[in-house]
DNA sequence: ATCCAGGGGGATT
DNA sequence: AATCCCCATGGA
């Protein structure tokens, strides 16, 4: 077995952050988990203000799980406004990840009209199928290459099937690199042209896969949480509840949405 | 603009 | 065991 490092991680939840439905490549292992991204079979353990890892270098290891200042500007952000602050306290260590583009594309694909399990059961299954072998671990397959619509279909995705295919032919290394160059309105224009990918999903892409914190992603939990929190606003359809968290927040909007998820999923579910 | 199909799992009956 | 429910996207 590899050897373990630490890293200072206060203010970080591990199992928070990683249940929180922004990622599906992880299984409980022991006291930790086993992430399989970008190629690494990356095993991870939190021990109070420690995180151990091992599997991955340090630099990934923050960057995957927001360990840097872009963090604590966005909370500052936050921590003033009454609407959300509560949740702040109540979900401290809640961080958003930083993923990789390609795999964050294929996971909201399959997220669409769907659930956490099932998401997890799709990408395991598509890594198994369609993916490449790395030490033993099935990874997701590469951007750009056809994938069979029949294996794709076998990893139970559904009617996602040939969006999946479609989108993975279309997604070229120089798709990719634009989607990186563009700002938040041009990348999330840009996401919204491959298939299966709507509004929706192009905000989840934009602020897991692109690092933009203005991305605020409302699907019904989301629009519940905001109706619950701005009773005072008429008619939140998804698109303003969209524009009034992204002129209330800012930057820190994509934030806002995580803690927003969260507690919707805790106290705000159907048949309480 | 409005309506509705779509697939598979989970909850409910 | 059968039925309802879920709820983003795309196409009619």
């Amino acid at each position: 077995m590899a050897e373990w490092a630490a890293t200072e991680a206060g203010d970080f939840d591990l199992r928070l952050t990683l249940e929180s439905g922004q990622f599906f490549r992880y299984e409980a292992e022991g006291e930790g988990y086993l992430l399989l991204t970008q190629g690494h079979a990356l095993r991870v353990r939190q021990e109070g203000g420690l995180l151990l890892f091992s599997g991955a270098d340090l630099a990934f290891v923050r960057r995957l799980f927001g360990l840097d200042g872009a963090h604590e500007a966005a909370l500052s952000l936050l921590q003033n406004d009454a609407a959300i602050a509560p949740l702040l306290a109540r979900y401290r260590g809640l961080r958003i990840m930083r993923q990789d583009l390609h795999e964050t594309i294929l996971a909201f694909i399959c997220s669409s009209q769907s659930n956490i399990p099932k998401i997890r059961l799709n990408l395991h299954g598509l890594a198994t199928l369609c993916g490449m072998d790395v030490g033993g671990h099935a990874h997701l397959p590469p951007p750009g290459v056809p994938l069979d619509p029949a294996l794709v279909r076998s990893a139970k995705t559904g009617y996602r099937a040939k969006y999946l295919v479609a989108a993975n032919s279309m997604l070229t290394p120089a798709m990719l690199d634009a989607l990186r160059r563009s700002d938040y309105p041009q990348s999330h224009a840009m996401l919204c042209t491959l298939p299966g990918v709507g509004p929706k999903v192009a905000d989840c892409i934009c602020l897991f896969g692109l690092g933009h914190g203005h991305a605020f992603p409302v699907d019904v939990h989301i629009l519940r949480a905001m109706q619950a929190r701005f009773p005072r606003s008429r008619l939140l359809t998804p698109q303003r509840a969209r524009e009034l968290a992204q002129r209330r927040w800012g930057p820190a909007a994509g934030l806002a949405q995580q803690y927003l998820y969260q507690w919707a999923r805790d106290d705000l579910r159907r048949r309480p």
